[in-house]
DNA sequence: GGTACGGGCTAACAGCGTTAGCCTGACGCC
DNA sequence: GGCGTCAGGCTAACGCTGTTAGCCCGTACC
């Protein structure tokens, strides 16, 4: 056999590290890859598992993807895409924008644990996702700070901590997260009209 | 070779899952773990090459120890400590205190990131850990916001968002994280004087 | 001196990601 | 019809991981 399948279709031989085009073969797998994680949890996320998901044995896998951080990626830039898509969804015709978009935020990641762990519990491989995708993960959140960099970076950290810790269950069992989520969003919301496009919330 | 010598010393054939006391030796492990993880990162926290690092093999590991989670929940225990001591020395005698916090906070995870992903990278053991190390990581925390819960939560929901974010290198390279955080804490301060015991930033 | 035991050792197992090398079936082409 | 190409499977195997079983040696105590 020549080239592998997975290499870009263009200029299969100068690419490196390049995020591949996925085959129609590739893609299929990606996605019993992202159910299989969405399902049963990272542990359960083994070239062997998936495989036997999808009725084929571990190295044939190798055939569509180089390895098993490029699946990742993969399974990531879907991630990011749903992800920004739900928080788009969300925010678009809302009355408080901001608050729905906390809303949305913490429920995907409560509907998806696996999968948000999975985005954003490491550093992110750039080089191997598909391009775009991490910032149609993100563009809903600039677009409610209005444009505000800095306050759109503290916003985020707080979501995402507050999202984070709840998924690892760092809270006591006893706190009322949403009067913690309420207290942040309204802690941030001062901010958010008054620099440049105000908008209104 | 009767009980293992990582039992709880009282009443060795009873206790189950409680976190143990540790031995000396033990204890030396520990430490060696922590500051291989510290120096190289998650990837070479192996029961092998920790082992090697004591000059001993692997299943020796196993007479003091009863197993890998064991071992990284004691070296968690061990981080929460140093970590809450490190917030309790930053922000006594600070003359802004929440923001003395902030910058003892992301000062610890900045200088041991492994460490510091270790600690709050996954749900917790707490039944593997040091009874209240946990509290002691969180004790500077729960002071600088003068006793409202929700306050303090969200705020540490944005301390550990910045953190986490910069360690996994998230945020653009461009990005001024300095004003970020600093963004984050003027924000909640607002809340900080008010409710109950109103204590001076 | 005998016994207990702390603290080391080797050999081995199952599961992990991954590679090398082989085979089969479908397709285009002369 | 025969041939070459190649997508897409396969088995066997390697080196790594955490972990267990079982053995052995030195020290301490009665």
């Amino acid at each position: 056999m020549g080239e592998p399948t997975w290499a870009a279709a263009g200029a299969p031989t100068t690419v490196r590290n390049v995020p591949m085009q996925l085959t129609p073969r590739g893609r299929e797998i990606v996605d019993a890859a992202r159910d299989l994680l969405d399902r049963e949890g990272p542990d359960a996320l083994t070239m062997r598992r998936l495989a036997e998901s999808l009725g084929i044995r571990a190295p044939s896998l190798y055939k569509h993807l180089p390895d098993k951080d490029a699946l990742e990626a993969a399974v990531i830039s879907l991630a990011f895409e749903e992800f920004g898509d739900a928080l788009a969804a969300a925010t678009e015709h809302a009355d408080d924008r901001l608050w729905a978009l906390a809303v949305a935020y913490r429920g995907f990641a409560l509907d998806h644990p696996h999968l948000y762990r999975l985005m954003t519990g490491r550093p992110l491989r750039r080089d191997l996702l598909a391009p775009g995708s991490e910032q149609r993960g993100s563009r809903a959140l600039d677009d409610a700070t209005g444009g505000d960099a800095d306050l759109g970076r503290a916003l985020w950290a707080f979501a995402h901590g507050m999202t984070v810790l709840e998924l690892d269950d760092r809270f006591p069992r006893s706190a009322d997260l949403d009067a913690a989520w309420r207290r942040g969003v309204d802690s941030f919301r001062a901010g958010v009209a008054r620099p440049r496009t105000g908008e209104r919330s």
